[in-house]
DNA sequence: AATTTATTTGCGTATTTATGCAGTATTAAC
DNA sequence: GTTAATACTGCATAAATACGCAAATAAATT
């Protein structure tokens, strides 16, 4: 990648969200820290971005660095790291929603070229900052809450497909219960998700083990593969193996 | 090869890709590096691409223009405060992308009922924020710089709506070419929104007054309210007001 | 067709640029 | 005050570039 088009992402990171992180950077460019900090060093000396210790602001706003909220907890960047390596040029790859699955997004190697679906409004943000690939939303009524399109054309389109990767972030997983969540027409739609793909990837804190809501999504055999940030030999995640599913 | 065929050939992968390395080129063309080189330094004093270490990269390659948002904000408040004024309890509202439009849906009073529909994510994220009224999103293939849905279904949904109002942020607007965008796909679905609307209004800050851009999405005839910053009685608005549209 | 003229191309060499690494200094966070 | 993360310095290396020049090619002229 050149290094002008190194500039360029930055900067529509910058415009996105008004900051950027060295090491976040450092990782999605796959470049040393040390090639980012001189980036940043031109970009400021051109005047077009604000460096500060471990990373960029805008221009414009003038927010702190630590203003992190759930962005960079590093759980979900691990589970990012791991789901990431699935991912392969010419894939078609199925996202929901959740701040997990914007890590994964974040964390694509810009040179990565897939075919993304999602209904989520926020992840087709994320999706929009990456320089390549095909980004198709299936839309319709959107659901206030869960920032998604939800409804009857939704599943219908999403039974028109065939993908080979659908990534879930997962509110609630268990053993017995599989993935839970709390609105009708959210399971709707990740139902159909899970239907339309070859391959289910269930993406989840460890936190949110063992955790139950009100309304079944699908069984725990569904699913193919659990990413979590704990060590796949962790004595949490014997149950999921014992039933299957793939723990990475 | 001869040198014409060359730049032609540059010039397309340019074009397709938006940049070029010199050593691919090479590769490609069997020429030595030194032979590319000369050719993108030609073509970069020609004005058609810009040259960089490594290779080139398209000249609508753009990095910043994080101004215009920032600057032009009390222009667009005035703007959002009139066009507010148009929607009522019930309408049916198709709403386009752009700043203007976000800071329009910034200014609506939250007791407000209405059904907005749009193609634009960013314009879908801020509808989100609206405690009421539903939102359909028209989705499909995503454009990356546009940010909104375009292509074949989208125009196939609108053309089965009729709404009430349609928004136009629009880009530049002329007395003699009408309303004119840049991107042939934005143009379609643009063209697709003001058919299925019984009104429409462009927004449009007194700076994109006046030009022109390369492709046409309406005449002036076609645009039944222009909302500027301006008070009506301007001078710069008469031309406009001579063609029939009402100007707010 | 032959010759001249102008342009284009490739190669060797010197120079510049880009990037990563190691060690040390600095900063911020607890 | 301690500690971990980040920044800076100098250096090494590889890649990209500029330059001069000679060979090759194309274009123009006779």
């Amino acid at each position: 990648m050149l290094k002008r088009e190194r500039h360029a992402y930055i900067m529509h990171e910058i415009d996105i969200h008004n900051k950027v992180l060295s090491s976040d950077l450092s990782l999605q460019l796959t470049v040393s820290e040390d090639t980012i900090r001189r980036d940043l060093q031109e970009l400021d000396e051109k005047g077009i971005l604000t460096k500060v210790h471990g990373g960029a602001l805008s221009k414009s706003f003038h927010f702190t660095l630590q203003n992190n909220t759930v962005y960079s907890q590093p759980e979900k960047k691990i589970i990012a790291q791991k789901a990431r390596e699935l991912i392969k040029d010419g894939m078609l790859v199925l996202l929901s929603g959740g701040t997990t699955i914007i890590e994964l997004i974040k964390s694509l190697p810009p040179e990565l070229n897939a075919t993304f679906i999602t209904v989520s409004i926020p992840t087709a943000l994320e999706l929009l900052d990456h320089p390549n690939g095909e980004i198709i939303f299936l839309g319709n009524k959107l659901l206030k809450n869960a920032q998604m399109a939800v409804g009857a054309e939704v599943v219908q389109r999403l039974s028109e497909i065939k993908c080979d990767l659908c990534f879930l972030g997962t509110n609630s997983i268990d053993v017995d219960n599989g993935i839970t969540d709390l609105e009708l027409e959210v399971i709707e739609v990740k139902r159909a998700m899970i239907r339309s793909a070859k391959k289910t990837i269930s993406l989840s804190i460890s936190k949110k083990l063992n955790t139950v809501q009100r309304m079944v999504v699908c069984k725990i055999e569904d699913v193919d593969i659990l990413i979590t940030e704990l060590d796949p030999t962790d004595e949490l995640l014997k149950p999921y193996k014992e039933k299957g599913v793939e723990v990475l």
